[in-house]
DNA sequence: CAGCCCGGAA
DNA sequence: TCCCTTCCGGGCTG
């Protein structure tokens, strides 16, 4: 079948304004999609410029632009393809890869990046964002054009004037303790100047415009490069430069310097002009610039606050930082200022030593969250452990760890002050203790307010965060920049642009997270399992397919020759009564929710330490709540729907691994899915996020060698057994009789599968038995207690 | 909007 | 001191 020769309607903002759209839905503010209002409504009108373009679109809905976008006659150098629609496509194999991908990453969003091709998007927030860190128009349009294969499309063109003109040109900067909006465009200053809602939030005093020269210091004397422009002149010149255009080649200069020359020479000469705000007001100045289109960006002068004094503290002279954390935090103090935003970086990529460098940097009282409270030890022991910190300068605002706050003439006394999200968001009734710890973190001015696991923050309650702490400078971190919602464009307002993003791939070629392998492996379902799966409800089904015998013996089979291998292996399941079912089963110590403190801390040390527990299955605890000693092996065998987040961050409990190995792989991830079944649809989206940084995964639907090793749930009988439990266990229409029958037999069960265990798992890995009562209930059955 | 499981606070 | 219970919230699904 041959391509149709349509007449489609290219609109040039179809993407975009969904995007818009999407931003707009966002609860947090009050704008509406529709409600566009005085000034708004000629700018919408502005953005939906349909044009019409004749292209070709096959029966598969590619579009053919080979006559609309013809290719320059050197364009086999050249690395980019530019599309009417916003998409940019970077040849990974180019030998100006690297520094058209530095380019691209600042000015557009990321969208999949496997072996050859990478795709990436412009959007209204990647050109905010690149406007904010110092890019202009012309530069952007100039170097997009010099690395594209064919002409710019003029859509593409008018997309980032409009764009790059009304953002990122006005910032709030707090100054002696003063909120001024700030910007070296005056026609945007006095636009704003004639605003009714923000003539209400002038500082009366002060004349509306006072112009003040900027001294601005060089970023590099904060973080001088690793390597110098010398010796990556000289990388580049060797093999393959031959082929690049003059023009590029001329441009290098330019590409690789404006990171860090922020201020280029024609805006230093420009005067800033600024006009000071009631503090109070701050919020109702930062909404109604962002409806005027001229969202407010966050900056903080902090080397000229003298109001917050400094803390007096500084790296350790041994702690180095990495290139790209070097690189992430240029970009944070791009002006010798601190900016607001969000880092993303892989998991087991050094997070926390770039929040503890930003943190020394400001070096003013920082304000740090975290999920939970492991997550704060955490952050405590590796301030601790890079920086020159006081213990006393260092508060955790926990309940385990209740470290008193300062007080009286302390107070003012700055501190780092580590809490989580829900301690500080929460809304009900505190013991006094807390209620003067959050009158303490109420007070302050912070200059630093570091947000771990940023991704956290679009949820209604943690987002009350943000009201209640007033900080100059906020820096998110997080590896996984998604949410199964629409809520994480949200970050663009309540935080600030993406500072900076490190593709997992690239660290894994530069070594510092393992590669690893990861495998889909299709687990068939028995026919008897099969059948009643196709009979059950959704809540049994997901049980049958995760008690799927096959997929026992599969996980069986692969702990067994990983345990041969001397890997460290760790088995995720979310489902817990599956979780203890094959723990018990295979005799391995298990850990979930219920577990306390104690027992984690045994089983864990078990673990990482006894040369004879080489395997642990946990719960979704493991994924976030606490550190898992080193794994190289990670076997899933139920998740959390088609979490994407969950899945990325299950693979980055095994990126420390570091165990020398000759192989092409040092790590390996399996995700057990049982054939035909709903797990196969969720598998699929879980993977979008690893697959789109880079990641491929094998199908593995058979397994050679298995029919040789005695595995469990060999004969019919046996699976037909474990499929009566799976039925009782899930039963939830039964009788009372049924019920009762069916506790007593779990409880009995259970009983006698907990001695086994912690016999065999010998030196106590496993004290559950002595711990519990008899009577414990699986959390299935806690709806019949009453 | 409820259901599930987990974490945190009291 | 440790444990248990209650409540609330996040994240994801249907």
């Amino acid at each position: 079948m041959s391509c149709r020769r349509r007449k489609v309607r290219v609109n040039t903002d179809v993407d975009f304004d969904s995007e818009i759209d999407e931003m707009s839905r966002s609860s947090f503010t009050s704008e509406k999609p529709g409600a566009s209002s005085g000034p708004d409504a000629s700018a919408a009108a502005n953005r939906r410029a349909v044009t019409v373009v004749d292209v070709n679109i096959d029966e598969f809905g590619a579009k053919d632009y080979r006559k609309e976008m013809p290719l320059k006659a050197d364009h086999a150098s050249r690395p980019l393809w530019v599309t009417p629609d916003g998409h940019v496509f970077l040849e990974s194999f180019s030998p100006v890869y690297k520094d058209a991908h530095d380019f691209l990453i600042a000015i557009a969003e990321p969208i999949c990046r496997p072996e050859l091709i990478h795709e990436y998007q412009l959007t209204r927030y990647s050109l905010y964002a690149a406007v904010s860190s110092g890019r202009q128009t012309n530069d952007i349009i100039e170097n997009l054009d010099r690395l594209s294969k064919t002409a710019l499309p003029k859509e593409i063109l008018q997309f980032i004037e409009l764009y790059t003109l009304s953002y990122g040109k006005v910032k709030l900067v707090l100054k002696h303790n003063r909120y001024f909006v700030e910007s070296r465009h005056s026609d945007v200053i006095q636009k704003l100047l004639k605003d009714k809602v923000i003539q209400e939030c002038l500082v009366e005093e002060s004349a509306p415009v006072s112009k003040v020269i900027e001294t601005a210091t060089k970023t590099t004397d904060l973080f001088p490069m690793a390597t110098s422009k010398e010796e990556e002149k000289k990388d580049k010149t060797s093999d393959e430069s031959k082929n690049i255009p003059e023009d590029i080649d001329q441009f290098y200069e330019k590409l690789t310097g404006d990171d860090e020359e922020e201020d280029s020479q024609a805006l230093k000469n420009l005067e800033v002009l600024t006009f000071e705000v009631k503090q109070e007001a701050i919020e109702v100045v930062q909404k109604r610039c962002r409806e005027l289109d001229y969202p407010l960006l966050a900056e903080y002068d902090f080397r000229h606050d003298t109001h917050n004094p400094n803390m007096g503290i500084d790296l350790k002279p041994a702690t180095v930082l990495r290139p790209y954390q070097e690189k992430s935090l240029r970009k944070m103090f791009g002006n010798s200022r601190a900016r607001s935003g969000v880092i993303v970086l892989p998991c087991g990529a050094g997070k926390t030593l770039v929040g503890v460098t930003a943190a020394t940097t400001i070096n003013k009282r920082c304000l740090v969250l975290a999920t939970s409270n492991v997550s704060v030890e955490q952050w405590r022991s590796q301030f601790k452990l890079w920086s020159t910190i006081q213990d006393h300068q260092l508060v955790r605002f926990t309940r385990e760890s209740p470290d008193s706050v300062p007080s009286g003439a302390n107070r003012s006394k700055p501190v780092v002050c580590i809490s989580t999200y829900s301690m500080v968001a929460y809304t009900g009734k505190r013991t006094s203790d807390a209620e003067e710890a959050m009158s303490y973190i109420k007070s302050q001015e912070w200059g630093l307010l570091l947000l771990d696991e940023v991704h956290t923050i679009p949820a209604k309650m943690f987002r009350m965060v943000l009201t209640i702490v007033q900080a100059h400078c906020k820096l998110g971190l997080t590896a996984t920049l998604v949410r199964e919602d629409d809520k994480i464009t949200d970050l663009n307002v309540l935080i600030g642009p993406k500072i900076y993003e490190v593709n997992w791939m690239e660290l894994q070629k530069a070594g510092h997270i393992a590669k690893v392998q990861c495998a889909e492996v299709w687990c068939p379902m028995t026919a008897e399992f099969y059948s009643h799966y196709l009979r059950s409800s959704i809540n049994r089904r997901i049980l049958l397919s995760v008690m799927n015998p096959n997929k026992f013996r599969i996980c069986q089979y692969l702990i067994n020759y990983h345990e041969r291998r001397n890997d460290k292996i760790i088995v995720f399941s979310d489902n817990v009564f599956a979780l203890k079912s094959y723990a018990q089963v295979m005799k391995k110590p298990y850990l979930y929710g219920e577990t306390s403190q104690d027992e984690r801390m045994q089983i864990l040390q078990n673990f990482q330490h006894n040369p004879r527990i080489n395997t642990i299955f946990v719960s979704k605890v493991a994924d976030t709540s606490f550190d898992l000693p080193e794994a190289n092996v990670l076997i899933q065998i139920s998740a959390h729907g088609g979490s994407r987040r969950q899945e990325a961050q299950r693979l980055g409990r095994i990126l420390r691994a570091k165990k020398f190995s000759t192989e092409a792989f040092n790590a390996y991830f399996y995700s057990l899915v049982s054939q035909d079944t709903i797990e196969m649809g969720y598998s699929r989206k879980r993977q979008r996020f690893l697959v789109n940084q880079g990641y491929a995964y094998k199908v593995v639907n058979h397994i050679p060698g298995m029919e040789k090793e005695t595995l469990v749930f060999q004969t019919k009988d046996e699976q037909l057994q474990l499929l009566k439990r799976v039925l009782q266990a899930s039963d939830a229409d039964s009788e009372e009789e049924d019920v009762k029958e069916e506790l007593l037999e779990s409880n009995r069960e259970s009983m006698i599968s907990r001695k086994e265990t912690s016999t065999a798992s010998l030196s106590g890995a496993n004290s559950q038995a002595t711990k519990r009562s008899a009577d414990e209930r699986h959390p299935l059955f806690k709806r019949f207690k009453k």
